[in-house]
DNA sequence: CTCAATTTGTTCGTATGTATG
DNA sequence: ACATACATACGAACAAATTGA
């Protein structure tokens, strides 16, 4: 019995069990519905003081998720969360769809004083970049924020464009420009307080963080965008017999009710 | 000019304060040999008080990441940590090169009580499950946890080896048994107090949880796994022109020195 | 309708940790 | 180092609402 794992100091306790009850919560191991344990059980299970599940409950009741009623006991309103997922695109097929239609929100843009971080192994770096850094919405969420370093070159011959579409399509719609590479790499990370105010999310929550660069023929790196994606966005669906990610299936497979498909 | 985006009270002020600057020590903003800026400029910049600036730095001095001294000022003693990645692998034959030799350590096994969770495009379940909970571990660092959900009916033929050996390369090894799917998608989560617990990472930290399953000819869903790997160990690579990730690509491209499996 | 049992809600006192000046 | 203020957490007691006998 007791607490398996609550940690002392770095976390509040209260907040330690909100978290750990509303994961049952969307877990579905208390479903909607359902009575909670009185709190008297659930001080003996996790091995708290009264007041202590009460607070964690005045969080979740806080957040709609169950209601309290005096003398009958605490009860699951909130359905397991339905999230609507971003799935991660893994060609650039995908990833041109994924993308249509975005309006990007800028926040800041400057010569190229800065450059990008770019290893020896991705290419040599073009003579200046153009640095901008913006913010991607949808449904009033933003939900990644996108530090974009793109060769002085190519957005000088359409800066207005540059400043407020996406610019891949508008690097594929030169005909002159050649995409010879085009890679990106996924980690995961936290929220660092800066990241966290602009993605409105808590200081330390979990984040994908993507770092993609795009090169020419000649080996020059044209294009470099360090993105920082929400955690709880994004979705990455890898099919192991395909030979690799297909995007095409993960977008559709979720909430569009479209059967899995075997041919290649 | 004051903090950019402190949040107040999930975290303790100091700590919050200690994280920012343990990433500008490992971003590498602040390089090993500096010398910090003085309490009272940290002051100014963060906005709070020098008792807090102290305690921040006390818990970077306890990590060994800066030494402070009297009268002359704080240090940077840690460089920029290194960190080993371990490349995801999306496709088959990445993930066969992946686990070889791979020994994990069985925390739990149990018959087939709980069902694991299978939506209905993934296939239809087996009569009946073994379940498995397993650790994996390198270097003495657990970095992921497994829920295995196996085929009784394959268990039975090599029990001995489905518990000490992993399952993949079994079933792959059966000749009768037809692979037809292969999924598995990764999404990104934290660390909740028991999984916490047993990857030794603090709660909340980030992760990447994977789920995949595997369907033999008749659509039959013979082998589910639920795994939690953590944050800081997982990198995926993605070649958006070639159709797909590389994974072999991924192993290599990074810190160069270190490779998937070196022993001591 | 009353009584008792159950369950949530509230308050008091105390102790510790956090943050300021 | 000190004084102050606030949040967290505990234990204990008491209040209020609901239910069923």
């Amino acid at each position: 019995m007791s607490a398996p794992g609550l940690s002392r100091s770095p976390i509040p306790l209260y907040l330690q069990l909100a978290i750990l009850m509303r994961r049952r919560i969307s877990v579905g191991e208390w479903p909607k519905g359902t009575r909670l344990p009185a709190i008297e059980e659930l001080m003996k299970e996790f091995g708290v003081a009264r007041v202590t599940i009460s607070q964690a409950l005045a969080e979740l009741e806080r957040e709609n998720l169950i209601i309290r009623k005096q003398g009958r006991g605490t009860f699951v309103t909130g359905s397991a969360e339905e999230r609507h997922w971003l799935a991660l695109a893994t060609s650039w097929d995908a990833l041109m769809r994924m993308i249509e239609g975005t309006r990007p929100r800028l926040l800041h843009l400057a010569d190229g004083v800065r450059p990008p971080r770019i290893s020896e192994k991705e290419g040599h770096p073009a003579p200046a970049y153009r640095h901008m850094k913006r913010l991607h919405v949808k449904n009033d969420v933003p939900y990644c924020l996108i530090e974009i370093y793109l060769d002085q070159r190519i957005f000088d011959r359409a800066p207005e464009r540059c400043r407020t579409e996406t610019v891949l399509p508008l690097i594929s719609e030169m005909p002159d420009v050649q995409i010879a590479r085009a890679q990106q790499t996924l980690t995961i990370g936290s929220a660092d307080p800066e990241i966290a105010e602009q993605l409105q999310i808590p200081i330390n929550a979990p984040t994908a963080e993507v770092h993609r660069f795009i090169a020419d023929a000649s080996g020059c790196v044209i294009y470099v965008a360090d993105i920082v994606y929400r955690g709880d966005f994004i979705r990455l669906d890898i099919d192991l017999l395909g030979g690799g990610a297909q995007p095409t299936l993960a977008e559709n497979q979720y909430q569009g009710g479209t059967r899995a498909n075997d041919h290649t």
